[in-house]
DNA sequence: GTCTATAATAGGATAGAC
DNA sequence: GTCTATCCTATTATAGAC
């Protein structure tokens, strides 16, 4: 299936290298194929792209679902989706935001933020829930989570990236946020 | 002084596009001149990003210097360090590491990063040694200051990435971050 | 110090043959 | 489904006149 792999090495590339620094004479290089052959599978770039938002954030979306129903206790349950995502995405989330309110248009950003609210947000929203059955929180389920991730966001980054903050292990900070956020 | 005129363009613009999305052409255009014409005060766009990152840097340091001395309160003092840098970056922090780490050579990085450390990691440390001696923390105050860079950076983002994920009031990130670490 | 002209390159995309 | 050939546009950068 030639759609496939053009999505999984385009995947990897733009995670790694973002939208701009990617171009699809390098996808179809590494492909083996001429670049023209490209378009054959997808109207153009921009479609590629967002075809790879979606794929990836489908998958993530099915392996957090699983992890969360795997493990009852919700600290760990934290720290094993925060490892899961460090290791799992490739690259610089936070470039990734800014490719995409800068090269995707209004609509198709729309769509994509559904997607990821589904496959994310959703996610930990639920998990913080949980923790508020138990613990008396600062702020709501909603507010935590939204902070949570935007916090999460700057411990996955490039391997390049990684060099010039040295970072605790995510458990250490997956812990220092929940005693943030506890009273007590 | 047309360099500086250059530069303080030339700031805003990579700050907020990225060093790729921004062309010569366009920093020549908003500022009136042929772009051939930058070649003569600088001698290509890597140098002309190079300055901005020195230039900037600096400030940062001489306003983070002065907030710190004229502000006793060591978690005040955080706070305004932090809306400090919310409102005076302008740009996604995040972006910029990552373009520094893919556009520059490694002796050029090296360069930087040694001004950074002395203008943005030296001055969060200081500020958590104070903290350390008045209060127990979870790790050493260069862990921490590390760690706190690290969340930071997920809160200096463009306007337009943070209608995606709602952010929490800069003083509050500062509490949560600062009851984490406080052992207690 | 700024201009015009232009080189050199790289990028996205299309046409049409096989 | 993939190729060659090619177009169009944008980019960085240089040469040389004023």
């Amino acid at each position: 299936m030639m759609k496939k792999k053009i999505i999984d090495l385009a995947t990897k590339l733009f995670m790694k290298q973002g939208y701009l620094a990617t171009s699809t004479r390098q996808i179809a290089k590494e492909l083996n194929i001429t670049q023209p052959a490209l378009y054959h599978h997808y109207k153009n770039k921009e479609q590629i792209y967002i075809e790879v938002l979606k794929n990836f954030s489908d998958e993530i979306g099915i392996n957090m679902h699983q992890i969360i129903e795997s493990e009852p206790d919700t600290e760990q349950a934290l720290i094993n989706i925060c490892k899961y995502l460090q290791q799992t995405h490739p690259m610089n989330f936070s470039m990734m935001m800014h490719d995409m309110n800068h090269e995707l248009d209004e609509t198709t950003l729309r769509e994509i933020f559904v997607i990821w609210q589904k496959n994310y947000f959703y996610y930990f929203e639920q998990l913080f829930e949980r923790l508020n059955h138990t613990h008396d929180l600062f702020f709501s389920p909603k507010q935590i989570s939204s902070h949570f991730l935007r916090g999460l966001s700057a411990y996955i980054v490039g391997e390049s990236e990684k060099s010039m903050t040295p970072e605790l292990p995510i458990e250490e900070f997956v812990k220092i946020f929940l005693h943030g956020v506890i009273k007590k």
